[in-house]
RNA sequence: GGGCCGUUAGCUCAGUCGGUAGAGCAACUGGCUUUUAACCAGUGGGUCGCAGGUUCGAGUCCCGCACGGCUCACCA
């Protein structure tokens, strides 16, 4: 048998010769169960978990630090623990400490550990066909990360831990391949996310947590939190939860490049969901007038550390409001969900502090460029930034021209030379401003075609994304998204050029995507033939056409806004983390490359 | 694709000016009956990512390649 898998080194032999062993003392090494005891709690069996939470506080504490307690006091406590008989099973979270006649060690059960300890005179082994076996040969066979179950009592130790005295160990599986390492853990963040097993019994062998970072196990279980407190809120406000297709026809509901497939029977080629959108809306029409769906959406585009190709969304819908009403009621949703998960509104997120407790600002995307265009270049050419030139066509225009320009070179001359005096610098950078002011200019009306109202809006959207949205740190709600990105939203009933649409940005990633859901199913059709316009001119994100959508809002929809909230991104600010991996279980990661062949024979 | 950084024992990492390949952990042997990053004594373990060049001599300097990380561009 040749297990490839398994490097044949030292360590891994080591290993084996012990499970060789551990069979000829104990007959099978691999036993389909192990019962535990049940005096935490007589309707369940008892965890590692559940004895050290229950009787932990038994253990006596030493008066000062390092100090051992007072043996009166271990006394005491062992006066009330050693007639308890447990049963408790686990991973040795630690290489065996054996000193001579006695051995401590301690088991995991995933999340917390127990000591527990082995005396050669009073330990036995059970072989599984019932016969005794000797404990004390067992336990020097076994090896770090093994499984064993352990029967015996408890006690304090002189140092005051909590402990299982044990009369019987069992054996239950063995680790073939050797632990990460204690103190280290896993450091290669690589391997960590492709064997993300290993990552977390790294986070829950480990034994210095000193760094105050969340483990890997407790990262996902906040995301578990998350997740349960998502639902239960919206549970509580009347949503109902639904499940719609994942594979469908059409890749529609966002733009977004999809991942194609092929369904054999029926011939035909499917596609992953970009988004639930369309199918959500269906079921306004339908009488859910409160309707959500937590789950994957799939989108065939770069990965990045705030980008998987498959990503959890929480989309929902609600019938008779609007985009003001859903950003509303967003705000108190997330505050309260953050409130319950991490038990303050409180985050820190890198070098950043976020108060979910205070109102979220709100700036149009027009205001947020005005606000955060460049100082340097408020003054170009003469002529002062104005945010009144937002409205005007070749104006923004001339402003992504400039900005082209700004970002190409190292800024013209305003890197100054040598030996010219600070006055010479600013004269230089002035007259090398003005200049490409007039440039972008030229090039706007140059450009000639009439600027249209989509082309304006992709200019205004590129303008917000590289001016603005770098400095969106705080929780901020950026609103009246121009109309023709929007093809799904409603416009706004006071400027018809723009949509009632919003996102949420936090710490610089867009969190939530929401607007006025478009019921109109004439207009609908008519933003989807300009998609498809979009589309022939090489536009592969543009949105296909969908009739029996449109079929549907014929039958007529309520007004409704709905919002989709990245829920990946919200558990990144939840548990500190800043890559997208590291809050995704099995994040999808380039094949590896063979680069080293030594498992080859 | 561009820029920067990395690749040394099973793991985490040192390695000075170019001169015999190192530590801690892990493994193995022995000692130790309340330890806790247990301790003490000893043993084994290396194609220094790969390939070429310079040199009397390369883990170290030079060129190329592979693999990986960060970052920029693209993107939710």
């Amino acid at each position: 048998m040749s297990m490839t898998f398994i490097e044949d080194n030292d360590q891994t032999r080591a290993r084996r010769e012990h499970l060789a062993a551990i069979t000829a003392l104990v007959g099978n090494a691999y036993p389909n169960k192990f019962a535990c005891s049940r005096v935490v709690n007589p309707d369940r069996e008892d965890t590692i978990t559940a004895i050290v939470k229950k009787f932990l506080p038994l253990a006596p504490q030493a008066a000062e630090e390092g100090a051992r307690p007072a043996p009166e006091e271990i006394e005491r406590a062992n006066a009330m623990l050693n007639p308890l008989t447990v049963r408790v099973c686990g991973r040795l979270a630690v290489p065996p400490r054996v000193m001579g006649k006695a051995a401590f060690v301690h088991l995991s059960d995933g999340v917390s550990r127990l000591q527990i300890y082995v005396r050669r005179d009073d330990a036995t082994a059970r072989h599984t066909d019932g016969r005794e076996a000797d404990g004390w040969e067992l336990l020097q066979l076994l090896d770090h990360g093994d499984f064993v179950g352990a029967e015996g009592f408890l006690f304090v130790t002189k140092t005051g831990e909590l402990s299982v005295h044990v009369r019987e160990l069992t054996f239950l599986a063995k680790a073939l391949l050797p632990m990460p390492d204690k103190m280290h853990g896993i450091s290669d963040p690589e391997i960590g996310r492709r064997q993300r097993y290993a990552d977390l019994i790294a986070g829950s062998l480990k034994i210095d947590h000193s760094d105050g970072e969340l483990t890997t196990r407790e990262v996902f279980a906040r995301r578990s939190k998350l997740i349960t407190e998502l639902r239960r809120f919206l549970d509580e406000h009347d949503y109902v939860e639904v499940e719609t297709p994942m594979l469908s026809p059409i890749a529609t509901g966002a733009v977004a490049k999809p991942f194609k497939t092929h369904h054999n029977a029926l011939d035909i080629d499917l596609y992953a969901r970009v988004a639930p959108e369309l199918y959500l809306k269906r079921l306004v029409v339908g009488g859910f007038e409160r309707v959500y769906e937590l789950n994957r959406n799939f989108r065939n585009e770069g990965l990045s550390a705030r980008h998987n190709p498959e990503f959890t969304m929480l989309e929902f819908y609600c019938a008779y409001m609007d985009a003001v009403g859903m950003m509303d009621f967003c705000e108190v949703m997330l505050r309260a969900t953050i409130e319950r998960v991490n038990g303050a509104t409180h985050v820190r997120f890198g070098g950043h502090a976020f108060d979910f407790g205070r109102a979220f600002e709100r700036l149009t995307m027009r205001q947020a460029v005005a606000k955060y265009w460049p100082l340097q270049f408020r003054e170009m050419g003469g002529e002062r930034f104005d945010d009144g030139w937002l409205l005007d066509a070749l104006r923004v225009r001339q402003l992504v021209a400039f900005l082209d320009e700004q970002k190409q070179g190292p800024m013209g001359a305003t890197a100054g030379a040598g030996y010219s005096s600070a006055a010479e610098d600013t004269l230089k950078a002035n007259f090398a401003l003005a200049d490409a002011w007039q440039r972008a200019g030229a090039a706007a009306v140059d450009n000639g075609a009439p600027a249209d109202a989509e082309e304006t809006a992709r200019h205004i959207a590129r303008l917000f994304e590289e001016v603005a949205e770098p400095h969106l740190t705080q929780p901020i709600f950026i609103t009246n998204f121009p109309k023709p990105i929007s093809p799904l939203a409603k416009a706004s009933p006071v400027d018809p050029s723009i949509a009632e649409r919003f996102e949420l940005y936090i710490a610089g990633m867009e969190v939530a995507n929401g607007f006025s859901e478009l019921n109109d199913p004439a207009e609908q059709y008519e933003r989807f033939a300009e998609q498809g316009r979009a589309r022939e001119r090489g536009d592969e994100e543009a949105m296909q056409m969908d009739e029996d959508y449109l079929r549907a809002l014929a039958y007529g929809m309520p007004p409704a806004a709905g919002i989709g909230i990245g829920v990946d991104r919200l558990v990144m600010l939840l548990t500190n983390r800043h890559s997208i991996r590291d809050v995704i279980l099995f994040p999808h990661m380039r094949p590896q490359r063979p680069a080293e062949n030594h498992a080859a024979e």
